[in-house]
DNA sequence: CATGCTTTGTGCATTTATTCACAAATTCGC
DNA sequence: GCGAATTTGTGAATAAATGCACAAAGCATG
């Protein structure tokens, strides 16, 4: 029976875990999935695969498991990643291009509606799916039209604040931020870092606590 | 007094989360920070910052905080990235591209030596600092002798596993992996899975979750 | 050198998360 | 249709992480 209770943190986040595994499964044509299975993938317990899915509801089947592209569409209902999500980008480096034209994200329904760039030399460039890139001077008008509702900020340190302002101040609800400054940003509105030395950071710990190399099991999803 | 019991894993995750606003407040000139500061912008309590650091010692001077810099040095002990680390790339897409010619890595001791592609087309490029993409055939060769520790995975889905194999046999102590694949992966081996729409995953949950937005206190550092 | 103001380091209580272990539910072979 | 084999869902036990609250330790000022 499903609970009523508040969902733990740890648990959103592995829910949101589990989609990626499953959809290669869908790919490969497996229909269902024990969570046996998908805790192996996942580098966790099967138990806390059951009690994670059953905060949400009854995804399986006893005796058979769950059934990998319902228990998807269910994770993503869950997550609202089910859904258009209309992105605008700013800062059009090199990252900036690679994340623009990454299929994931518009696979996935992240769908990059804007671009933004300070450098003249980069205004107007045509990217791909018919995005142009505008000036941020125009962002907060911009992003207002055409009701931006994630912001992902791949600008150098020193613009990310000024562009992180323009941004709220069009009301969007939530910027991913590549940059490495800490973003001052009001309440109403979430912010997201991602760093990508962080898991490098991550990878050096532990193989310096176990110089001589013997076995591991860590391999964790991100 | 320092512990002498096991470190948690959330302290370790944390501690190197640390590090990114001390180099900000050490760019920016600042000598001494408070664990209340500190805390602050990465959005946990303070008696988490000054029970994490303790374990690994007294880093503080009670009623003034930390000096910002001795902080840094030890983190970046502590982490073991105080030193050089050797990283080949395998898959030189956009994404690939623009990892090896982003500045944080080499910054943080984070060196790409190597550089491999299987598109013919590819071969033979020269990327910044001197580096030239080799074939994939060649890599568990280079990885040899170049002694590579690290192996940065940005291939198709489709060629990740082979990729990862090579890397294996040429006795990579770890992988990271931008590929949306699952690797299977010898015991001796770290692996650690980068998900840009996990970040963004997360995003989509927590607004979904509170529809008209009010002050959630949310934004982490990954 | 004493008083007051800070801020660390940490024992302990509390909260939260994980895992075990088993009943309930389902399939399959015979 | 019954017994054996699976595999879920979950209560309860275990383990871990968090945060409070305060003593200990330093600084500044007069």
């Amino acid at each position: 029976m499903m609970k009523e209770t508040k969902i733990p943190d740890a648990t959103i986040e592995r829910v949101a875990l589990y989609m990626r595994p499953l959809e290669n499964m869908k790919n490969r044509g497996e229909q269902v999935v024990s969570s046996e299975k998908l805790a192996e993938v996942c580098n966790v317990n099967p138990a806390q695969v059951r009690k994670d899915l059953s905060f949400f509801g009854e995804f399986g089947v006893r005796g058979v498991g769950y059934e990998v592209d319902a228990l998807l569409k269910e994770i993503k209902w869950i997550i609202a990643s089910d859904r258009e999500w209309r992105l605008g980008i700013a800062g059009l480096d090199d990252m900036g291009m690679a994340l623009v034209q990454h299929k994931n994200f518009s696979q996935r329904g992240y769908k990059f509606v804007a671009a933004f760039d300070s450098n003249p030399h980069n205004i107007g460039k045509c990217l791909p799916m018919g995005l142009v890139v505008q000036p941020v001077s125009k962002l907060k008008e911009i992003s207002i039209n055409l009701s931006l509702e994630i912001g992902v900020i791949t600008s150098p340190p020193s613009e990310a604040q000024k562009i992180a302002d323009l941004f709220f101040e069009a009301g969007i609800l939530a910027i991913l931020n590549f940059s490495t400054i800490h973003l001052r940003k009001p309440d109403c509105c979430l912010v997201q870092n991602v760093d990508f030395t962080f898991n490098l950071d991550h990878l050096a710990y532990q193989l310096n606590k176990t110089p001589t190399s013997s076995s591991i099991p860590v391999s964790k999803g991100q």
